[in-house]
DNA sequence: GGTCGGCCTTGATCCGGATCAAGGTTCTGA
DNA sequence: TCAGAACCTTGATCCGGATCAAGGCCGACC
Protein backbone atom coordinates (compact mmCIF):
# COMPACT_ATOMS: atom_id res chain seq x y z
CA UNK A 1 0.00 0.00 0.00
CA UNK A 2 1.57 3.54 -0.78
CA UNK A 3 1.17 6.59 1.11
CA UNK A 4 -1.75 7.85 -0.98
CA UNK A 5 -3.97 5.28 -0.96
CA UNK A 6 -2.91 4.69 3.06
CA UNK A 7 -3.86 8.74 3.60
CA UNK A 8 -6.65 8.92 1.20
CA UNK A 9 -8.18 6.11 3.22
CA UNK A 10 -8.26 8.21 6.64
CA UNK A 11 -11.65 9.16 7.03
CA UNK A 12 -10.59 13.29 8.41
CA UNK A 13 -8.27 13.45 5.25
CA UNK A 14 -10.73 12.06 2.96
CA UNK A 15 -12.16 15.43 1.47
CA UNK A 16 -8.90 17.40 0.60
CA UNK A 17 -8.57 17.87 -2.58
CA UNK A 18 -6.24 14.96 -4.26
CA UNK A 19 -3.11 17.70 -4.73
CA UNK A 20 -2.75 18.22 -1.34
CA UNK A 21 -2.73 14.58 -0.24
CA UNK A 22 -0.16 14.34 -2.47
CA UNK A 23 1.91 16.86 -1.29
CA UNK A 24 1.36 15.48 2.34
CA UNK A 25 2.28 12.06 1.08
CA UNK A 26 5.62 13.40 -0.64
CA UNK A 27 6.62 15.12 2.27
CA UNK A 28 6.12 12.19 4.81
CA UNK A 29 7.15 8.33 5.67
CA UNK A 30 5.54 5.21 6.07
CA UNK A 31 6.94 3.51 9.10
CA UNK A 32 6.58 0.20 10.55
CA UNK A 33 6.96 0.27 14.05
CA UNK A 34 6.62 -2.59 16.78
CA UNK A 35 4.18 -2.99 19.44
CA UNK A 36 5.36 -1.59 22.36
CA UNK A 37 7.58 0.76 20.86
CA UNK A 38 7.42 4.54 22.54
CA UNK A 39 6.80 6.78 19.43
CA UNK A 40 7.41 9.82 21.58
CA UNK A 41 7.60 10.94 24.93
CA UNK A 42 5.69 13.19 26.80
CA UNK A 43 8.24 16.56 27.13
CA UNK A 44 9.59 16.23 23.89
CA UNK A 45 9.59 18.46 21.21
CA UNK A 46 7.06 17.83 18.17
CA UNK A 47 9.20 17.00 15.36
CA UNK A 48 6.37 14.54 13.66
CA UNK A 49 2.58 14.13 13.18
CA UNK A 50 1.68 10.64 13.05
CA UNK A 51 -0.91 9.62 10.87
CA UNK A 52 -2.17 5.71 12.58
CA UNK A 53 -2.83 3.56 9.21
CA UNK A 54 -2.68 0.38 11.35
CA UNK A 55 -2.71 -0.51 14.82
CA UNK A 56 -3.37 1.24 18.31
CA UNK A 57 -1.69 3.23 20.16
CA UNK A 58 -2.38 4.53 23.89
CA UNK A 59 -1.64 7.75 25.05
CA UNK A 60 -0.30 7.87 28.59
CA UNK A 61 0.49 11.12 30.89
CA UNK A 62 1.44 11.91 34.13
CA UNK A 63 4.53 11.05 36.39
CA UNK A 64 6.65 8.67 35.46
CA UNK A 65 5.89 4.92 36.62
CA UNK A 66 2.45 5.42 37.51
CA UNK A 67 0.56 7.45 34.24
CA UNK A 68 -2.19 7.21 33.69
CA UNK A 69 -4.08 6.33 30.18
CA UNK A 70 -5.74 9.32 28.94
CA UNK A 71 -6.46 8.01 25.34
CA UNK A 72 -6.70 4.91 22.75
CA UNK A 73 -6.14 5.68 19.16
CA UNK A 74 -7.00 3.35 16.63
CA UNK A 75 -6.45 3.02 12.68
CA UNK A 76 -7.49 5.88 11.04
CA UNK A 77 -6.81 8.30 13.11
CA UNK A 78 -3.94 11.55 13.51
CA UNK A 79 -2.19 12.00 16.67
CA UNK A 80 -0.92 14.97 18.19
CA UNK A 81 -1.37 17.80 15.85
CA UNK A 82 -1.58 19.92 18.64
CA UNK A 83 1.64 20.00 19.30
CA UNK A 84 2.97 20.09 15.84
CA UNK A 85 0.36 23.28 15.31
CA UNK A 86 1.90 25.30 18.57
CA UNK A 87 5.93 24.26 18.25
CA UNK A 88 5.47 23.13 22.06
CA UNK A 89 6.25 19.69 23.65
CA UNK A 90 4.15 16.89 23.45
CA UNK A 91 2.53 16.61 26.73
CA UNK A 92 1.93 13.05 26.36
CA UNK A 93 3.97 9.93 25.89
CA UNK A 94 2.83 7.75 22.94
CA UNK A 95 3.24 3.59 23.73
CA UNK A 96 1.87 1.34 20.49
CA UNK A 97 -0.75 -1.05 22.03
CA UNK A 98 0.04 -3.41 18.87
CA UNK A 99 2.41 -3.45 15.67
CA UNK A 100 1.40 -0.36 13.80
CA UNK A 101 1.80 1.65 10.15
CA UNK A 102 1.84 5.29 10.47
CA UNK A 103 2.86 8.14 8.41
CA UNK A 104 4.79 10.75 9.91
CA UNK A 105 5.17 14.26 8.69
CA UNK A 106 7.31 15.94 9.98
CA UNK A 107 5.99 19.21 12.20
CA UNK A 108 7.61 21.99 9.99
CA UNK A 109 5.87 20.57 6.82
CA UNK A 110 2.41 20.43 8.25
CA UNK A 111 2.69 23.57 10.06
CA UNK A 112 3.57 25.08 7.14
CA UNK A 113 0.61 23.60 4.59
CA UNK A 114 -1.42 24.14 7.99
CA UNK A 115 -1.28 27.33 7.70
CA UNK A 116 -1.73 28.31 4.28
CA UNK A 117 -4.06 25.70 3.05
CA UNK A 118 -7.85 26.33 3.49
CA UNK A 119 -8.96 22.94 2.97
CA UNK A 120 -6.56 21.20 5.40
CA UNK A 121 -6.86 23.90 8.24
CA UNK A 122 -10.87 23.73 7.78
CA UNK A 123 -10.06 20.12 8.23
CA UNK A 124 -8.15 19.86 11.08
CA UNK A 125 -10.49 22.28 12.89
CA UNK A 126 -12.96 19.68 12.80
CA UNK A 127 -10.62 17.03 14.15
CA UNK A 128 -9.00 19.52 16.83
CA UNK A 129 -12.93 20.81 17.95
CA UNK A 130 -13.71 16.96 17.93
CA UNK A 131 -10.63 15.91 19.89
CA UNK A 132 -11.21 18.91 22.61
CA UNK A 133 -14.76 17.26 22.87
CA UNK A 134 -14.03 13.92 23.73
CA UNK A 135 -11.78 15.25 26.24
CA UNK A 136 -13.86 17.19 27.56
CA UNK A 137 -16.40 13.99 27.68
CA UNK A 138 -13.38 12.50 29.30
CA UNK A 139 -12.73 14.94 32.72
CA UNK A 140 -16.35 15.26 33.12
CA UNK A 141 -16.90 11.27 33.62
CA UNK A 142 -13.05 11.51 35.44
CA UNK A 143 -14.39 13.93 37.71
CA UNK A 144 -18.15 12.82 38.09
CA UNK A 145 -18.70 9.51 40.99
CA UNK A 146 -17.29 6.42 41.78
CA UNK A 147 -15.67 4.08 39.18
CA UNK A 148 -18.88 1.76 38.69
CA UNK A 149 -20.57 4.08 36.96
CA UNK A 150 -17.57 5.24 34.88
CA UNK A 151 -16.54 2.11 33.63
CA UNK A 152 -20.44 2.20 32.39
CA UNK A 153 -20.14 4.61 31.05
CA UNK A 154 -17.03 3.41 28.75
CA UNK A 155 -19.27 0.63 28.31
CA UNK A 156 -21.85 2.14 26.81
CA UNK A 157 -19.74 4.59 24.80
CA UNK A 158 -17.75 1.60 23.02
CA UNK A 159 -20.76 -0.41 22.32
CA UNK A 160 -21.77 0.02 18.52
CA UNK A 161 -25.66 0.54 19.79
CA UNK A 162 -27.58 2.03 22.26
CA UNK A 163 -29.81 -0.76 22.85
CA UNK A 164 -30.14 -4.41 22.86
CA UNK A 165 -26.78 -6.68 22.80
CA UNK A 166 -23.21 -5.95 22.40
CA UNK A 167 -20.56 -7.17 21.83
CA UNK A 168 -16.94 -5.32 21.15
CA UNK A 169 -12.95 -5.91 21.77
CA UNK A 170 -11.13 -3.48 24.29
CA UNK A 171 -8.35 -1.45 22.32
CA UNK A 172 -5.76 -3.22 25.13
CA UNK A 173 -5.72 -5.06 28.17
CA UNK A 174 -7.88 -4.83 31.21
CA UNK A 175 -4.61 -3.00 33.10
CA UNK A 176 -4.51 -0.43 29.81
CA UNK A 177 -8.72 0.24 30.83
CA UNK A 178 -8.19 0.35 34.53
CA UNK A 179 -5.32 3.21 33.78
CA UNK A 180 -7.63 5.10 31.58
CA UNK A 181 -10.84 4.92 33.83
CA UNK A 182 -8.36 5.86 36.69
CA UNK A 183 -8.41 3.12 38.91
CA UNK A 184 -6.27 0.02 39.84
CA UNK A 185 -7.15 -3.29 38.02
CA UNK A 186 -8.07 -4.81 41.33
CA UNK A 187 -11.04 -2.31 41.31
CA UNK A 188 -11.66 -2.82 37.86
CA UNK A 189 -11.84 -6.92 38.26
CA UNK A 190 -14.31 -6.33 41.37
CA UNK A 191 -16.29 -3.48 38.96
CA UNK A 192 -16.71 -5.96 36.40
CA UNK A 193 -17.77 -8.68 38.86
CA UNK A 194 -21.12 -6.29 40.07
CA UNK A 195 -21.49 -5.38 36.55
CA UNK A 196 -22.14 -9.19 35.55
CA UNK A 197 -25.25 -8.91 37.41
CA UNK A 198 -26.66 -6.50 34.83
CA UNK A 199 -25.00 -8.58 32.13
CA UNK A 200 -21.67 -7.81 30.87
CA UNK A 201 -19.32 -10.26 30.64
CA UNK A 202 -15.97 -10.86 29.50
CA UNK A 203 -13.28 -12.79 28.76
CA UNK A 204 -9.89 -11.70 28.08
CA UNK A 205 -10.31 -8.26 25.87
CA UNK A 206 -13.84 -9.32 24.73
CA UNK A 207 -16.66 -7.63 26.25
CA UNK A 208 -20.36 -8.68 25.63
CA UNK A 209 -23.46 -7.03 26.81
CA UNK A 210 -26.66 -8.68 27.19
CA UNK A 211 -28.47 -5.20 26.95
CA UNK A 212 -27.19 -1.74 26.63
CA UNK A 213 -30.04 -0.14 27.14
CA UNK A 214 -30.17 -1.60 30.55
CA UNK A 215 -26.89 -0.01 31.25
CA UNK A 216 -27.90 3.06 29.53
CA UNK A 217 -31.45 3.76 31.70
CA UNK A 218 -29.12 2.90 34.93
CA UNK A 219 -26.88 5.72 34.65
CA UNK A 220 -28.73 7.82 32.90
CA UNK A 221 -30.71 8.21 35.85
CA UNK A 222 -28.04 8.74 37.90
CA UNK A 223 -26.99 11.84 35.82
CA UNK A 224 -30.09 13.50 34.71
CA UNK A 225 -32.68 14.63 37.47
CA UNK A 226 -32.25 15.60 40.67
CA UNK A 227 -32.66 12.54 42.86
CA UNK A 228 -29.04 11.67 43.74
CA UNK A 229 -29.38 8.42 46.32
CA UNK A 230 -30.25 5.73 43.83
CA UNK A 231 -27.70 3.70 42.27
CA UNK A 232 -26.06 2.62 45.19
CA UNK A 233 -28.40 0.54 46.97
CA UNK A 234 -29.37 -1.91 44.42
CA UNK A 235 -25.53 -2.53 43.73
CA UNK A 236 -24.95 -2.75 46.72
CA UNK A 237 -27.19 -4.79 48.63
CA UNK A 238 -26.39 -7.39 45.71
CA UNK B 1 -16.72 51.21 23.45
CA UNK B 2 -17.73 50.07 20.42
CA UNK B 3 -17.45 45.84 18.77
CA UNK B 4 -14.60 46.39 16.66
CA UNK B 5 -12.55 48.01 18.95
CA UNK B 6 -13.46 45.53 21.66
CA UNK B 7 -12.56 42.69 19.31
CA UNK B 8 -9.25 43.82 17.50
CA UNK B 9 -8.19 44.15 21.77
CA UNK B 10 -9.32 40.37 22.04
CA UNK B 11 -5.72 38.80 21.62
CA UNK B 12 -6.31 35.74 19.88
CA UNK B 13 -8.30 37.67 16.73
CA UNK B 14 -5.48 40.51 16.99
CA UNK B 15 -3.60 38.99 14.11
CA UNK B 16 -6.66 39.36 11.67
CA UNK B 17 -6.82 41.42 9.14
CA UNK B 18 -9.43 44.62 9.70
CA UNK B 19 -11.66 44.11 7.15
CA UNK B 20 -12.73 40.68 8.49
CA UNK B 21 -12.60 41.75 11.67
CA UNK B 22 -15.55 44.47 10.84
CA UNK B 23 -17.38 41.42 9.34
CA UNK B 24 -17.51 39.47 12.38
CA UNK B 25 -18.47 42.64 14.48
CA UNK B 26 -21.23 43.54 11.66
CA UNK B 27 -22.37 40.23 12.09
CA UNK B 28 -22.32 39.50 15.99
CA UNK B 29 -24.13 41.71 18.98
CA UNK B 30 -22.84 43.05 22.06
CA UNK B 31 -23.89 42.09 25.15
CA UNK B 32 -24.12 42.73 29.17
CA UNK B 33 -25.36 39.66 31.14
CA UNK B 34 -25.76 40.05 34.88
CA UNK B 35 -23.90 37.74 37.35
CA UNK B 36 -24.94 34.45 38.05
CA UNK B 37 -26.30 34.72 34.63
CA UNK B 38 -26.55 31.42 32.60
CA UNK B 39 -24.94 32.01 29.20
CA UNK B 40 -25.92 28.39 27.59
CA UNK B 41 -26.60 24.98 28.51
CA UNK B 42 -25.30 21.78 28.39
CA UNK B 43 -26.82 20.16 25.90
CA UNK B 44 -28.16 22.87 23.95
CA UNK B 45 -28.05 23.55 20.28
CA UNK B 46 -25.01 25.97 20.05
CA UNK B 47 -26.38 29.57 18.46
CA UNK B 48 -23.99 31.19 19.39
CA UNK B 49 -19.71 31.70 20.03
CA UNK B 50 -19.00 34.13 22.96
CA UNK B 51 -15.76 36.66 23.53
CA UNK B 52 -15.80 37.42 26.52
CA UNK B 53 -14.43 40.99 26.37
CA UNK B 54 -15.20 41.71 30.47
CA UNK B 55 -15.92 39.72 33.43
CA UNK B 56 -15.35 36.25 34.37
CA UNK B 57 -17.40 33.26 33.30
CA UNK B 58 -17.36 29.47 34.51
CA UNK B 59 -17.95 25.98 32.67
CA UNK B 60 -19.98 23.54 34.69
CA UNK B 61 -20.61 20.14 33.82
CA UNK B 62 -21.87 17.24 34.90
CA UNK B 63 -25.24 15.81 36.39
CA UNK B 64 -27.61 18.36 37.24
CA UNK B 65 -26.48 20.17 40.91
CA UNK B 66 -23.51 17.62 41.77
CA UNK B 67 -21.37 19.14 38.87
CA UNK B 68 -18.00 19.98 38.79
CA UNK B 69 -16.26 23.41 37.57
CA UNK B 70 -14.29 22.54 34.42
CA UNK B 71 -13.02 25.82 33.61
CA UNK B 72 -12.85 29.55 34.57
CA UNK B 73 -12.52 31.54 31.60
CA UNK B 74 -11.51 34.78 31.73
CA UNK B 75 -11.51 38.55 29.91
CA UNK B 76 -10.30 38.16 26.21
CA UNK B 77 -10.97 34.54 25.46
CA UNK B 78 -13.41 33.01 23.40
CA UNK B 79 -15.95 30.53 24.33
CA UNK B 80 -17.14 27.25 22.65
CA UNK B 81 -16.05 27.24 19.48
CA UNK B 82 -15.80 24.09 19.46
CA UNK B 83 -19.57 23.11 20.03
CA UNK B 84 -20.25 26.02 16.93
CA UNK B 85 -17.84 24.75 14.11
CA UNK B 86 -19.46 21.17 14.48
CA UNK B 87 -23.22 22.01 14.92
CA UNK B 88 -22.97 19.74 18.26
CA UNK B 89 -24.71 20.92 21.42
CA UNK B 90 -22.65 22.57 24.26
CA UNK B 91 -21.36 19.79 26.73
CA UNK B 92 -20.77 22.13 29.26
CA UNK B 93 -23.08 24.66 31.23
CA UNK B 94 -21.61 28.42 31.35
CA UNK B 95 -22.46 30.25 34.17
CA UNK B 96 -21.39 34.20 35.07
CA UNK B 97 -19.28 34.79 37.94
CA UNK B 98 -19.15 38.59 37.42
CA UNK B 99 -21.40 40.90 35.48
CA UNK B 100 -19.95 40.28 32.36
CA UNK B 101 -19.54 42.39 28.71
CA UNK B 102 -20.06 39.66 26.02
CA UNK B 103 -19.79 39.66 21.75
CA UNK B 104 -22.12 37.08 20.52
CA UNK B 105 -21.39 36.02 16.63
CA UNK B 106 -24.41 33.57 15.71
CA UNK B 107 -22.79 30.08 15.29
CA UNK B 108 -23.69 29.73 11.14
CA UNK B 109 -21.84 32.94 10.20
CA UNK B 110 -18.81 31.81 12.34
CA UNK B 111 -19.03 28.54 10.67
CA UNK B 112 -18.93 30.59 7.50
CA UNK B 113 -16.25 32.68 7.65
CA UNK B 114 -14.08 29.88 9.81
CA UNK B 115 -14.67 27.98 6.21
CA UNK B 116 -13.79 30.54 3.97
CA UNK B 117 -11.06 32.68 5.70
CA UNK B 118 -7.76 30.83 5.95
CA UNK B 119 -6.52 34.25 8.36
CA UNK B 120 -9.42 32.78 10.76
CA UNK B 121 -9.31 29.64 10.31
CA UNK B 122 -5.38 29.50 11.11
CA UNK B 123 -6.38 31.53 14.39
CA UNK B 124 -8.83 29.04 15.32
CA UNK B 125 -6.53 26.36 14.84
CA UNK B 126 -4.02 27.44 17.24
CA UNK B 127 -6.99 28.54 19.76
CA UNK B 128 -8.45 25.08 19.68
CA UNK B 129 -4.69 23.30 19.99
CA UNK B 130 -4.70 25.29 23.05
CA UNK B 131 -7.40 24.54 24.31
CA UNK B 132 -6.76 21.15 23.77
CA UNK B 133 -3.80 21.09 25.50
CA UNK B 134 -4.84 22.82 28.45
CA UNK B 135 -8.29 19.89 29.00
CA UNK B 136 -5.16 17.21 28.68
CA UNK B 137 -3.42 19.37 31.74
CA UNK B 138 -6.52 19.05 33.46
CA UNK B 139 -6.68 15.96 32.90
CA UNK B 140 -3.98 14.76 33.63
CA UNK B 141 -4.01 16.65 37.00
CA UNK B 142 -7.58 15.31 37.79
CA UNK B 143 -5.95 12.23 37.84
CA UNK B 144 -2.85 12.60 39.48
CA UNK B 145 -2.68 11.86 43.21
CA UNK B 146 -3.82 14.22 45.79
CA UNK B 147 -5.94 17.13 46.97
CA UNK B 148 -3.15 18.42 48.33
CA UNK B 149 -1.26 18.09 45.16
CA UNK B 150 -3.64 19.49 42.83
CA UNK B 151 -4.40 22.80 44.83
CA UNK B 152 -0.68 23.58 44.74
CA UNK B 153 -0.55 22.30 41.39
CA UNK B 154 -3.27 24.96 40.50
CA UNK B 155 -1.57 27.81 43.31
CA UNK B 156 1.81 27.07 41.09
CA UNK B 157 -0.24 27.48 37.58
CA UNK B 158 -2.21 30.66 38.56
CA UNK B 159 0.76 32.55 40.12
CA UNK B 160 2.55 35.14 37.40
CA UNK B 161 5.98 33.80 38.79
CA UNK B 162 7.69 30.90 39.39
CA UNK B 163 10.10 31.65 42.31
CA UNK B 164 9.89 34.37 44.12
CA UNK B 165 6.68 35.89 46.44
CA UNK B 166 3.42 36.45 44.73
CA UNK B 167 -0.14 37.19 45.11
CA UNK B 168 -3.44 37.14 43.21
CA UNK B 169 -7.22 36.79 43.38
CA UNK B 170 -8.94 33.48 42.49
CA UNK B 171 -11.33 33.87 39.36
CA UNK B 172 -14.31 32.80 41.69
CA UNK B 173 -14.73 32.17 45.11
CA UNK B 174 -13.08 29.30 47.12
CA UNK B 175 -16.77 27.31 46.85
CA UNK B 176 -15.95 27.52 43.16
CA UNK B 177 -12.36 26.64 43.45
CA UNK B 178 -12.90 23.38 45.42
CA UNK B 179 -15.55 22.28 42.51
CA UNK B 180 -13.02 23.21 40.08
CA UNK B 181 -9.87 20.65 41.54
CA UNK B 182 -12.66 17.72 42.57
CA UNK B 183 -12.97 18.00 45.60
CA UNK B 184 -15.30 19.72 48.76
CA UNK B 185 -15.06 23.20 50.22
CA UNK B 186 -14.64 21.64 53.63
CA UNK B 187 -11.60 19.41 52.22
CA UNK B 188 -10.19 22.86 50.36
CA UNK B 189 -10.10 24.31 53.31
CA UNK B 190 -7.98 21.74 55.07
CA UNK B 191 -5.26 21.35 52.35
CA UNK B 192 -4.91 25.13 52.61
CA UNK B 193 -4.46 25.15 56.12
CA UNK B 194 -1.57 22.61 55.24
CA UNK B 195 -0.27 24.75 52.76
CA UNK B 196 -0.19 27.21 55.31
CA UNK B 197 3.05 25.99 56.66
CA UNK B 198 4.42 26.30 52.93
CA UNK B 199 4.13 29.75 53.13
CA UNK B 200 0.45 29.97 51.37
CA UNK B 201 -1.90 32.38 52.52
CA UNK B 202 -5.70 33.21 51.75
CA UNK B 203 -7.78 36.20 53.03
CA UNK B 204 -11.67 35.92 51.05
CA UNK B 205 -10.20 35.44 47.55
CA UNK B 206 -6.78 36.88 47.66
CA UNK B 207 -3.52 34.24 47.98
CA UNK B 208 -0.49 35.24 49.18
CA UNK B 209 2.49 32.70 48.41
CA UNK B 210 5.72 33.32 50.21
CA UNK B 211 8.08 31.73 47.65
CA UNK B 212 6.20 30.02 44.72
CA UNK B 213 9.41 27.90 44.19
CA UNK B 214 9.27 26.38 47.03
CA UNK B 215 5.85 24.78 46.47
CA UNK B 216 7.07 24.17 42.73
CA UNK B 217 10.05 22.26 44.01
CA UNK B 218 7.70 20.11 46.61
CA UNK B 219 6.03 18.37 43.51
CA UNK B 220 8.26 18.60 40.62
CA UNK B 221 10.10 16.18 43.44
CA UNK B 222 7.24 14.01 43.54
CA UNK B 223 6.15 14.21 40.01
CA UNK B 224 9.30 13.08 37.92
CA UNK B 225 12.42 13.85 36.47
CA UNK B 226 11.49 14.97 32.87
CA UNK B 227 11.77 18.61 33.29
CA UNK B 228 9.34 19.56 30.66
CA UNK B 229 9.31 23.40 31.51
CA UNK B 230 5.93 23.61 29.53
CA UNK B 231 3.24 26.72 29.63
CA UNK B 232 1.25 28.47 32.85
CA UNK B 233 -1.93 28.95 32.11
CA UNK B 234 -2.84 32.37 32.63
CA UNK B 235 -4.63 32.40 29.40
CA UNK B 236 -5.49 29.47 27.78
CA UNK B 237 -3.87 30.39 23.92
CA UNK B 238 -0.31 28.93 23.95
C1' DG C 1 -27.01 48.35 65.17
C1' DG C 2 -29.00 44.15 64.76
C1' DT C 3 -30.40 40.20 62.42
C1' DC C 4 -30.29 37.08 58.69
C1' DG C 5 -28.14 34.21 55.32
C1' DG C 6 -24.02 32.80 52.81
C1' DC C 7 -19.55 31.19 53.08
C1' DC C 8 -15.79 29.31 55.37
C1' DT C 9 -13.74 26.44 59.01
C1' DT C 10 -13.47 22.56 62.14
C1' DG C 11 -14.54 18.15 64.17
C1' DA C 12 -16.39 13.22 63.95
C1' DT C 13 -17.47 9.49 61.31
C1' DC C 14 -17.99 6.68 57.17
C1' DC C 15 -16.91 4.54 52.80
C1' DG C 16 -14.82 3.76 48.16
C1' DG C 17 -10.98 2.49 46.32
C1' DA C 18 -5.83 1.85 47.05
C1' DT C 19 -2.55 -1.16 48.69
C1' DC C 20 -0.60 -5.46 50.03
C1' DA C 21 -0.61 -10.17 49.36
C1' DA C 22 -1.94 -14.61 47.71
C1' DG C 23 -3.73 -17.74 44.38
C1' DG C 24 -5.45 -18.81 39.63
C1' DT C 25 -5.26 -18.35 34.51
C1' DT C 26 -3.73 -17.45 30.08
C1' DC C 27 0.11 -16.54 26.91
C1' DT C 28 4.83 -17.34 25.25
C1' DG C 29 8.76 -19.42 23.97
C1' DA C 30 12.09 -23.25 24.10
C1' DT D 1 4.78 -30.12 26.45
C1' DC D 2 6.33 -27.64 29.99
C1' DA D 3 8.13 -23.60 32.66
C1' DG D 4 8.07 -19.01 33.39
C1' DA D 5 5.96 -14.78 33.16
C1' DA D 6 2.57 -11.76 32.60
C1' DC D 7 -2.18 -10.95 33.63
C1' DC D 8 -6.33 -11.36 36.14
C1' DT D 9 -9.05 -12.34 40.33
C1' DT D 10 -9.93 -12.36 45.25
C1' DG D 11 -9.32 -11.36 50.08
C1' DA D 12 -7.75 -8.28 54.06
C1' DT D 13 -6.55 -4.00 55.58
C1' DC D 14 -5.72 0.97 55.35
C1' DC D 15 -6.34 5.77 54.23
C1' DG D 16 -7.87 10.08 51.82
C1' DG D 17 -11.51 12.56 51.24
C1' DA D 18 -16.75 12.69 51.46
C1' DT D 19 -20.39 13.40 54.41
C1' DC D 20 -22.79 15.03 58.40
C1' DA D 21 -23.06 18.48 61.68
C1' DA D 22 -21.87 22.38 64.38
C1' DG D 23 -20.13 26.68 65.10
C1' DG D 24 -17.59 31.29 63.55
C1' DC D 25 -17.19 35.09 60.32
C1' DC D 26 -18.67 38.58 57.29
C1' DG D 27 -21.47 41.32 54.30
C1' DA D 28 -26.34 42.78 53.15
C1' DC D 29 -30.35 44.65 54.11
C1' DC D 30 -33.74 46.42 57.15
Amino acid sequence: MDKIAALSRVACLSDLPRPLIERLAAQSGMQRIGKGSILFRQGEQAHFVYVLIEGGVSLLSGPEGEQTITDFVEAGEIIMIAPALLRLPYLVTAKAVTDLLVIMIPAADFRQLAETELSLCVALNRILAGHWRLLLKYLTQTKSRDADTRLMQYLVDSAATSKGPAQFTLPGSKQDLAAHLGITPATLSRALKRLGKLGVQTKGAEVRIEDVSRLNALFQRSSHPIPDRIIRPPSRAQ
